[in-house]
DNA sequence: GTATGTGCAAATCATTTGCATTCTC
DNA sequence: GAGAATGCAAATGATTTGCACATAC
């Protein structure tokens, strides 16, 4: 299987757009964890290893690492967007505390079916879908 | 059953806080079509009917309205959070067209018994959960 | 009467953009 | 060499906050 350098050069070759130096330290370094992200946590991860790359650089190329699989939009809190990659992942669901902010992955094979089912009846293209659901973990249950 | 404006004097004084004509008026207008809305969009329609309310208010009103279960977060989109009022109605989920973003609600049932495993399964209790789906519809397909 | 809510204007903060320079293809 | 990408600084735009005044309880 291909890593993701290598599909985003592809992806870069079919689009016209160019692959630099910058676009590649910024995907390994969005592999190099399993973590979510937002912009401002990978610029500070970015800067910490001591690669300078900017924030507008990272901003400007997140619509094309969602455009190729690569990554994509996990949730919105405090104001700003987290993503996570799955390129290499089977694709999962979250379920989040409330309290503490922890996250559990876990997968939902029925939404296949729910998809199929959905583009049936109303004539969609299926995409892909969003899951989530919140509550709170057995160490914060009560504290609210 | 008890309408918004009951659920929300009730809650307000459970918690403490004063309920006001202001809030009463924001109150009414979310309740007053069924479509979803952002703050933008509210404050907008309040305006055209002549109500002078603040962006401030409506904001400030926002965390009361999902503590008390009147309204949801919908989905977030073009950089503004989008709500819907949901007290009185029955859960449901959304199918979006990522082309023009029109959008369908649906219901799914087995949602419930995948909350139910989740919780026995992680010792999560659970509040809700968000499911998106999202595609082309019909009009929409093969413009991408 | 007091604490909370309101409107206004100003502040904040994530994200986007303009631009001169650099680099890919 | 032309068109893209980069970094910087400035702009944008949603949301939040400070404050003086008004009002619900």
């Amino acid at each position: 299987m291909k890593n993701e350098i290598e599909v985003f050069r592809e992806f870069a070759r079919e689009k016209g757009l160019r692959n630099t130096p910058e676009r590649e330290t910024i995907i390994r370094e969005i592999f190099a964890t399993h973590e979510h992200f937002d912009v401002d946590e990978l610029y500070l991860r970015l800067k910490r290893k001591k690669k300078k790359i900017s924030k507008p650089s990272i901003y400007r190329l997140i619509p094309y690492l969602l455009e190729s699989n690569l990554i994509q939009e996990a949730y919105f809190e405090d104001g700003r967007q987290h993503y996570e990659h799955i390129y290499g992942h089977k694709p999962h669901c979250h379920l989040r505390c409330l309290g503490c902010g922890k996250t559990i992955e876990f997968e939902e094979g029925s939404l296949k079916r729910l998809e199929k089912k959905l583009a049936e009846k109303y004539g969609f293209t299926i995409k892909g879908h969003k899951l989530e659901v919140f509550g709170y973990c057995s160490k914060c249950s009560g504290n609210t």
